[in-house]
DNA sequence: GTCTATAAGATGATAGAC
DNA sequence: GTCTATCATCTTATAGAC
């Protein structure tokens, strides 16, 4: 079931330097609400008020607040795993690979905050819907991506033989995700600059070598 | 501004093998469904049901919804961080306190999956209230002890010289805490091996030496 | 210590005017 | 595309009976 709620004929999220249609400027407002109070927490007064408008009209624009989030957690994680699946079909070494990972995850967390954000926090609950059922596929596809690059990794050599694989996993995954709660585009650390740091603790550690 | 809320005289929470109150019975349901529901997303009636009870009657015991996660949280703290002040107050080398702090974290998600969970996920909610401030200073506490470590581990040679400090106590941090979404106590590793494999990994990496 | 009954406000959503 | 007006339901919390 395609999650798209578009009457106006499919037009996606804002792509390119198009000035963005009135649904996608609300949906953009809903995503950070529903980034930082969460998607139980934010009511559609809230996104209304941000707009500017009353909360009865915004179901003009969509069916319910659960259409909204649909729509913004959609189209990122085409996006995403499409990525993923470019670096799976590279000739790259298991090294590079993994590296390249990491590094397109933290670019999404740069470029999708609030969807990442929505992702690691309401995933779980939005998932009870049948609705929702592409995220528990999204969640094993991206652990099935990062099992797949490890367990070639120990294969080729590259990784310690004696690695606990799907702890690794989680350990990876966890420490990339949760950035999202401190990482904020444009301040600070950019986030090729956290992932190159990152790559480095992860296949080497923090300890002086031969310490 | 203490945060008990002991009619009864000032009974802690359930310690050693005493039969825990009524009052303490309630707290435990509640921590249960705070974690897994989120504090705000978490009725009264939830927890009066799982109780067998009505919802007035709760008040009987509380004053507030807000009473019962304050009692959960503050006396989970007290006990994490007298552990911290334990280890660096110690004379053990800068290596051997950080993996005693590791160690300690994970112990204290594996005695108190609840209160971890509660922290991760509400703490930012929770200390808009003047009534929670004392969350943020546990954080501030929680950032200068990790900080302490990694500084000391640098100064004395045993760390890498090049870590960036505060990126360095991000990513232990997060890898931390966040392990409280997947951990239960009592199924697959236990914590203790959990904080072995995550030491190895934090200090050495996953590489392969030299490689 | 729990129940009955209820207040006062917030919530997602709808129907129809403009 | 937005507003007016509203509904049915759920929410935290209270008062007093048992």
């Amino acid at each position: 079931m395609p999650a798209a709620n578009t009457p106006d004929g499919g037009s996606k999220a804002t792509k390119g330097g198009e000035t963005p249609t009135r649904r996608e400027q609300l949906l953009t407002i809903a995503a950070r609400l529903f980034a930082d109070k969460g998607f139980r927490n934010t009511t559609v007064r809230d996104i209304a008020d941000e707009a500017g408008i009353l909360s009865g009209s915004l179901y003009h624009h969509f069916d319910s607040k659960e259409s909204m989030v649909d729509e913004i957690l959609s189209t990122f994680q085409e996006e995403l795993f499409g990525q993923y699946d470019e670096i799976l079909a590279s000739g790259d070494d298991a090294r590079t690979k993994l590296e390249r990972a990491v590094r397109v995850s933290f670019e999404a967390i740069d470029r999708y905050p609030s969807e990442v954000a929505i992702f690691q926090n309401d995933a779980d609950y939005l998932g009870t819907f049948e609705r929702f059922g592409y995220l528990a596929d999204r969640n094993m596809q991206s652990r099935q991506v990062w099992i797949t690059l490890i367990e070639e990794g120990v294969r080729t050599g590259v990784l310690r033989a004696d690695l606990d694989v799907t702890l690794t996993y989680r350990f990876i995954r966890d420490t990339i995700w949760v950035a999202v709660r401190w990482y904020r585009p444009g301040r600070g650390l950019s986030h090729t600059d956290i992932a190159d740091q990152y790559v480095r603790i992860l296949l080497d550690g923090i300890a002086v070598s031969g310490g």
